[in-house]
DNA sequence: GTACCTCCATACGCCAGCGTATGGAAACCA
DNA sequence: TGGTTTCCATACGCTGGCGTATGGAGGTAC
């Protein structure tokens, strides 16, 4: 998710604001940077445009979660489904998604603004989409309904940890060199047959 | 970590304001919820307290990420060492991480806090330390040093977004009869032989 | 029992961010 | 070109949290 720093422009749009919440959330502020004044200085805008747009900050937030919602999942999954076999759809994909270009502060924000009932909700949404994605796709892959479900949840499971160790603790993940093996070790073991 | 609710107590110690910090951090404030004023009137003093233990709201941090260090990770590890073999020991990890009713919402909110350099350094040596366990854990069960490491790793971000999970989206985790099928799978991956 | 030292309450000034009110500029329309 | 609508800047009050200053209560020492 790249969200552009918006510079200047003599008028905004609700969506201006919304991308701009999304940019400050992911820039490691957090749900708290989501604080309209500043947004408003990083806009060359002031309060005014704000409250023209929305009637509060409330209001900021929704619409931002709902422009990720959207955007951010599916046009992942849309990308892997150009590969007909599943398990090089599976492989391609923890490939993708454990890129360490791909670094996503903005989705690991929002995890940890959990608490906000909206972000939960929006949350609950991602997860629940991609983890169907997933489970569906070891069913393709041969696997029994529980089965699949088991694996596609430990292979989400990885997904989150990986990102999330990435972003906390980044010399702790294995270097470039070792990364393919590493990937391909757990690809292995989402795949191994009892 | 039980942190429990201060209520009252005639004069308070710089080690009571530290618990207080940790546990409102585990309450979903996040590190924001270390706020001198709240703190204070949850534990039923005032600043005036507090700003004769410390010198001011980093101190507190500081001091309160110390304690979280020391006394979080080595306990679990303390009370693995029980166990003399290790692939038992690594089943009796996952179970008792895993549980259900150990969700640690602190731990999650110090990896939201990442961006602050003192959280950032507390989570470097407390993940280090837990990685460095797992991977000499797989040592012992007679993987090369680079395969050990790895399946450390994996055991580690499995963990990571297990928790994840359950504290964002508790709803994606498996039921209650599930659950012992569903670690069972991942110990059986993780330990499964090339 | 008095002098001191530890700990804390109260009161204060300061700043940042939210939300409101109001006037005005820019675009659009006729 | 005059009127209307759209969008925004400015100014204001309010709240909550940080840090400081100061006085005072309750132990402790002797």
């Amino acid at each position: 998710m790249e969200r552009r720093q918006q510079v200047k422009k003599s008028r905004l749009s609700a969506d201006d604001w919304a991308d701009a919440a999304l940019a400050a959330i992911g820039a490691g502020g957090g749900l708290a940077a989501v604080a309209v004044e500043p947004l408003a200085a990083r806009l060359g805008a002031t309060k005014g445009s704000f409250y023209w747009h929305f009637g509060n900050r409330e209001a900021l937030i929704e619409a931002a979660l709902a422009r990720w919602v959207e955007t951010d999942t599916e046009q992942i999954i849309a990308a892997m489904q150009t590969e007909p076999d599943p398990e090089k759809r599976l492989r391609r994909l923890f490939t993708e998604v454990t890129r360490p270009a791909k670094h996503d502060p903005l989705e690991l924000s929002l995890l940890a603004s959990v608490g906000h009932p909206q972000v939960a909700a929006a949350l609950k949404q991602v997860t629940e989409r991609r983890i169907g994605y997933l489970t569906g796709l070891f069913t393709e892959l041969g696997f029994t309904d529980a089965e699949a479900r088991r694996r596609g949840l430990m292979a989400y499971n990885f997904y989150l940890g990986h990102t999330q160790l990435g972003h906390a603790v980044p010399s702790a993940l294995p270097s470039a060199a070792e990364f393919p093996g590493y990937v391909e070790a757990v690809v292995g073991a989402l795949l191994q047959r009892a």
